[in-house]
DNA sequence: CACTATCCCATGCTATCCCATGCTGTCCCA
DNA sequence: TGGGACAGCATGGGATAGCATGGGATAGTG
């Protein structure tokens, strides 16, 4: 087996029903399992109109940093992190796999009935699905560009 | 853990069901179970018509590179994770060595029947057999021209 | 008392699993 | 060195368990 946590990964498109609820995808839920993640944390995020969404072992290395300032992370970590557990609510799973996403949070991602759940290791965001077309287009683009000049910087 | 990884070789004739499973070849199979591969992990390229599959060290070494920046505050944390981690799909091989493809993949690489498994050490692609011809062609070609040149080169 | 939120049951569907079969390449023995 | 046997690989198809989704009942709340 790895050493590392398994990480989220891959885009799985869901949706959002009348009542507010979503369906996480089964193999998001089995590696919030893994972690012994009691529901789902889930926080919005502070740069996109999306949700972040995590486990237990994202919030425990979060808090565990907050202890020890690490320097993988910005000298102003503390307030960020401070800032992202203020916002964190820890929501729970029914035994279908769904979550009611509370209306404050479907308000600040836009979410209509269609949503894409969007892998990013150790954590997940979930978006509406139109507002993220655009998004992922623009991160393709940028690190497509980054690609190129990687490559015909070694082609000289 | 291994030192050497072993890499995937040659070009390989497979086709694609009308179920949308592909059987992967045995010898690409192998080198994924002697990396401790769960599946196979699929990614469409950016740049060509194709899928890229690798297994559990070319995503170690991805999620490892993504660990060490900031998973909340990161701009670049943020491209990466969604044009990689978040276009990689998990797929499951059954006891026969295939796997479905997802629709939205088949699309992609333009898959009809006849597809080619294609050795690229790290990863291997997938391609329609039709559309890769040509490219192989030219990438023949290519090298071909370059020796030539690197050749008249060296004879001066 | 009305309304809302949570829980739970029911259902259709899809993805996964599994068995059966033909083939081809390899190995062994005459 | 040639022929035959066997094992492993590739393919097709059918059954089934799990997933995603919708809707109704009940308890909690203003």
């Amino acid at each position: 087996m790895t050493g590392l946590v398994q990480p989220f990964i891959s885009t799985v498109p869901g949706s959002l029903d009348s009542k507010g609820r979503v369906c996480i995808p089964a193999t998001y839920r089995h590696i919030l399992a893994a972690q012994n993640t009691a529901g789902v944390y889930i926080c919005p995020s502070f740069i996109d109109p999306a949700l972040d969404a995590f486990g237990q072992s994202l919030l425990d290395s979060i808090t565990a940093r907050l202890a020890s300032q690490d320097p993988f992370f910005s000298a102003s970590f503390d307030d960020e992190a401070t800032a992202l557990i203020a916002r964190t609510q820890n929501l729970p799973i029914d035994e279908n796999g769904r979550v009611r996403i509370p209306d404050a949070l479907i308000e600040h991602a836009g979410l209509k009935d269609r949503i894409v759940f969007v892998g990013k290791a150790q954590k997940f965001q979930i978006w509406d699905a139109d507002a993220y077309a655009p998004i992922e287009a623009d991160a393709l683009a940028r690190v497509k560009a980054r690609m190129e000049r990687a490559r015909s910087g070694e082609a000289t």
